[in-house]
DNA sequence: ACTAACCTGTAA
DNA sequence: TTACAGGTTAGT
């Protein structure tokens, strides 16, 4: 579901709650959300949650002691503080049966909840200060990284016969874009998501770039794309989706020049353009 | 470098 | 009943 707009908007609401807070009980409905573990999640009980920082998709909960949980909400995963919710919400989603972990803190509990359950948690012990980030391989965050033109010229000599969609959808290339900011960042830079990495010439490359930083700015400022299951940590919708000019739009008229948008499938995701806006090269 | 699989819910 | 969904990845 979430995308780097909607992962940041969840962290900013929750970092504003949770900071310094001391976390009381970590229980689970199901243990299959757990991906991974160094340690049992009691063995963050007692500990205070000191920073929230995202990378790409990634939430990095940081406890005292080293301890850390990293978090991926994959296509459907929501984490919602309850507090922020009328007691008949809060009682329906603590008796959803897709509510798979509640965190319990000082002030309020946060729940993570998970239709398909892809998405889930993975316990960390760190040592010598290195947060799990580092275990990922995920390039630089298309928002605070060091996202360039230069960069992406560099990174598509190594993957010349990626197709731009699937070029960009890769987190080892750029962390943090998906199926809907691609094909935005695709329609505002004038290329086709069919078109292969290797013919894109520097010049395509910064506007890549600039096109995804301003349009990461955007959705950000709008809380994020609430096109359907996406919701924030209050459990409310975003309002980016008022702002798409191709995603979903499939058959529809462009923004631009009017010509019907094209809905093709590459790499297994769908891809909505223009043939007249976007030009293959 | 592509596909099938992981899950469940909703819409066609 | 079938197709499809803001993601990732193991296997081919």
């Amino acid at each position: 579901m979430p995308e780097l707009p909607e992962v940041e908007t969840i962290r900013l609401n929750l970092i504003a709650i949770l900071k310094n807070q001391k976390l009381k009980g970590f229980s689970l409905n199901r243990s299959d959300i757990i991906k991974y573990a160094d340690i049992q999640p009691s063995a963050f009980e007692g500990c205070i949650l000191l920073d929230i920082k995202r990378h790409g998709k990634f939430l990095a909960f940081l406890f005292s002691g080293n301890l850390e949980i990293l978090v991926h909400l994959r296509m459907t995963g929501k984490l919602i503080w309850l507090p922020a919710l009328s007691s008949e919400e809060q009682e329906s989603l603590l008796e959803s049966r897709h509510t798979h972990a509640v965190l319990s803190f000082e002030n309020g509990k946060l729940v993570f909840n998970d239709v398909r359950r892809f998405g889930g948690f993975e316990l960390y012990q760190n040592s010598g200060g290195e947060s799990a980030f580092s275990r990922k391989k995920l390039g630089p965050d298309a928002w605070t990284g060091a996202l360039d033109g230069r960069y992406l010229f560099a990174q598509k000599k190594r993957h010349p016969g990626l197709y731009l969609k699937t070029f960009l959808l890769n987190q080892e290339i750029v962390a943090g874009l998906g199926n809907i900011y691609t094909d935005e960042i695709m329609f505002e830079t004038g290329l086709r998501p069919d078109m292969r990495a290797g013919r894109l010439s520097l010049k395509d490359c910064e506007r890549l770039a600039e096109a995804t930083r301003a349009i990461l700015e955007k959705a950000i400022e709008a809380g994020g794309t609430s096109f359907r299951d996406y919701r924030n940590a209050g459990n409310r919708r975003g309002q980016f989706q008022n702002f798409l000019r191709v995603y979903g739009r499939g058959g529809l008229a462009c923004p631009v020049c009017g010509a019907v948008l094209e809905k093709i499938t590459i790499g297994g995701r769908s891809s909505v353009f223009c043939p007249v806006c976007q030009k293959k090269k």
